[in-house]
DNA sequence: CATGTTGCTGCCGTTTCGGCAACGGCTATA
DNA sequence: TATAGCCGTTGCCGAAACGGCAGCAACATG
């Protein structure tokens, strides 16, 4: 099923490699062959696509606008494909995620396990990283859905859903703040705490409150990986904090608490956008999960929010 | 700039003509090459496109699957390209219109005349049909931009706006009626009214309403033109029913005059919908024109709500 | 200076494409 | 019922496009 001429590919897959030759060896083709499609494409757009470094090929403006068209017509192809596929019963396809690590502990696993249940020939690529590079992802087509804090997002974006939980203390079942029902920030300062670093969002979320704060906060721990947080909070070393959304296994085992935190009256929101292309129509099998998705962050902002009211 | 495989193209024209040799004859070929095109892409795709009838071509189901992602292609194309000549400062292009017949009296020639005043460069097509033919027209790809009576739209399209008007009766100057503020459709029937046919969406409007009176109605002329129903009006021969966006210039003349639909104390609307495909990027300048058509008609209904304020 | 990598270009065999003419199937008309 | 006019398809053949191979100059790296 290749009736697009092969200098879309062959565009393709030098825009993704940045390199004639690299791109030839992915297509197992000739790299003349690759080099003439584009000499070929650049005549009859009339303009140069690519700037030829000594190191290999980078994108003229020109070439970004064909990239973008390009983009649109592979993507636009593989749901035909998925169209016509899903007429003889055959659901099959990858669902490609690019996502932040809060979902990474049961949100994402859990709908993965009930939708390969359900779909067993839907297979999944995800790749976890900062909220930034999900939006850059998916703006270079590498991946279909993108979950990331809720920033502002490029306009070839198109913000699906939009769910606010409540950034909250995370501690051990020892700890002496787990008795409360919220904290405030000032109170988890008291004890020893685990602060992200800068490429988390949460920091972003927590420092210009800290900065109001008139005392130094105590010497801390801090770290890169949510992950390690939790562990480290569930050992009784500090106080962590996070969204309710990470801590979902180890909260029901009761290891760990979460404490809603309380800004002078106030909660304080972290805010999590589903994305995806603007310029395209998901395949069936991928806006099927697109919709298990945000029914589920939904049902969870709802069960949170009945758990911890906004008081003010 | 023609890097799309020629398959694409002699199946687009295929579609559209309906006929091989229709095609053929449209894109200077041989018919037997654009045969040999559906037939290959037939073999890719796994599955005929076309049920070959004695008469022509008509299409499959995944047939309609690929004119989808065929025409979704080839428009992104157009976009590309205008994306590409703006760079070198062209705009030109065509936007094509189609639309009913409420909008050809002032708001269609207005806009595209002022338009043209300041971009030269781009050209007009417009069509007048009913409105369910405008919403086929633009799934078809024949048409950019659809104006329509709101009724329900197929999933394909999207609705870009939303403007309401009222209904009114349209009578000349001397009419024993142009007196008043206001009319009922009892005073209106009351004289010989000129009538719009099935075809019309305006005897949608009036239908259930006129069936809900006691009296029988007068017998009246019937027409399916609004230009011929408002100069039957001008003319004296009977009160014509349509919005007040056709009648602004005789209205102005004073030669018309414009009653508002008093039905039971509420207005009677007319819901105008502006159109669009949905998965489609709009070109820059068929976007402007556009968002200039939405600003002026929500500038004619603010206008008109101000002139006649939807009392109860 | 040597080495590796980059994109590009003749040369040439293979594949694909398109034009021409002819065939069988069908409809409408005389 | 015969005929003329469509229709899509197919064999044949020249032309155009494509891809592989080997070699080129330009540049970076060690």
């Amino acid at each position: 099923m290749r009736f697009h001429s092969p200098a879309i590919q062959y565009f393709h897959a030098v825009r993704r490699t940045g390199s004639i030759r690299a791109a030839a060896r992915v297509l197992n083709v000739a790299s003349s062959a690759v080099s003439r499609q584009i000499l070929k494409l650049e005549q009859e757009v009339g303009s140069p696509l690519f700037e030829r470094n000594a190191r290999g090929l980078t994108l003229t403006t020109v070439g970004e606008m064909l990239a973008r068209h390009v983009m649109n017509v592979l993507q636009d192809l593989d749901r035909f494909r998925s169209d016509v596929a899903s007429l003889s019963g055959a659901w099959s396809g990858t669902v490609s995620i690019a996502c932040i690590e809060s979902l990474t502990e049961s949100v994402l696993p859990d709908l993965i396990a009930s939708h390969r249940g359900r779909a067993r020939r839907v297979s999944f690529t995800t790749e976890v990283k900062g909220s930034s590079d999900v939006l850059e992802s998916l703006s270079r087509g590498e991946a279909d859905i993108g979950i990331a804090m809720a920033l502002r997002h490029p306009p070839d974006l198109r913000q699906v859903a939009l769910k606010r939980f409540r950034l909250g203390a995370v501690v051990a079942r020892e700890h002496p703040l787990a008795r409360r029902k919220t904290v405030t920030l000032e109170q988890c300062l008291a004890f020893p705490v685990i602060n992200a670093l800068p490429e988390l969002s949460i920091y972003h979320l927590l420092q210009p409150l800290i900065a109001q704060l008139s005392e130094t906060p105590e010497p801390a721990i801090q770290a890169n990986s949510i992950d390690l947080m939790r562990e480290l909070a569930a050992r009784g070393v500090g106080v962590a904090f996070q969204t309710q959304l990470g801590i979902n296994r180890l909260s029901r085992d009761g290891q760990l608490v979460f404490l809603p935190l309380d800004n002078a009256g106030s909660p304080v929101w972290s805010d999590l956008g589903i994305y995806v292309r603007a310029e395209r129509t998901l395949p069936a099998y991928t806006d099927s999960f697109l919709q298990e998705l945000v029914r589920e962050l939904g049902e969870r902002e709802r069960r949170e929010n009945a758990a911890y009211p906004p008081t003010s």
